[in-house]
DNA sequence: TCCGTGTGCAACTCTGGAGTTGCACATGAA
DNA sequence: TTCATGTGCAACTCCAGAGTTGCACACGGA
């Protein structure tokens, strides 16, 4: 019973999580957020072969995603990684590979009961 | 256990199933696909709002993600969806999520370690 | 054989997003 | 207060990819 297509409230959630994901730099930039703990968007442009401002934007693509959370210190922003929504496109991943299981596991009954009906 | 980073080989096809879920009518077009259980790209069209052109290419990077498959039957081409290349990006995002609350846990059991040493 | 329909290929437009640069603003330290 | 450094904002370039259109080709049925 854990394999039900999606929750409508997580479409929103699912959508921003996949084209947050998609772009190989945002995916470098999780990582080394992750790595940091807690880091601002000048320290991890360091790392990184791109602009501040360049980090900022994706930053900020993440956030409104739910990948990454911001505070702010004195005159300094601060960013860490959040796992909630990441786990929620996972599950919501998962559910959807075993309902297409699902599905062509039916229909595949139903062409070998036509089948058998009209040999 | 079962929370490792990722496999090596994983990488190219999550790197190939996250760029193709990002857009909305490739996603679409699965939800399509897995309701038809087998169709052409000439018929998924009809239910779309785009032409079949467009269709073909998206079918054509599903295809290549592995999240479709096609056979060709007499002079049409028959795509149907498959899952072991969602599931196995499932996997990786969700042991992603357990990688990076593990960090955080770590990280937090280091900080309040240091804030003991130094009062 | 001929006709109709489904595919494949190529060229084209156009928009969104990734990245840069320049400058103004804010804040902590001396 | 003054200075250095980190952020925020805005305008700009540039290119990948989403979509279209037109046409040639292939195959099944009459």
């Amino acid at each position: 019973m854990d394999a039900k297509p999606a929750e409508p409230t997580d479409a929103a959630v699912v959508d921003g999580v996949l084209s947050a994901l998609a772009d190989p730099t945002r995916r470098r930039l999780l990582d080394l957020l992750s790595a940091y703990g807690q880091a601002t968007a000048t320290t991890v442009a360091d790392g990184l072969p791109i602009s501040r401002q360049a980090v900022v934007k994706h930053l900020t693509v993440l956030e409104a995603a739910g990948l990454v959370d911001s505070v702010k210190v004195g005159r300094e922003v601060r960013y860490s990684v959040r796992s909630e929504a990441l786990d929620a496109t996972a599950r919501w991943m998962a559910s959807l590979a075993a309902a297409w299981d699902r599905r062509l596991a039916k229909l595949k009954r139903l062409a070998e009961a036509a089948e058998q009906a009209q040999p």
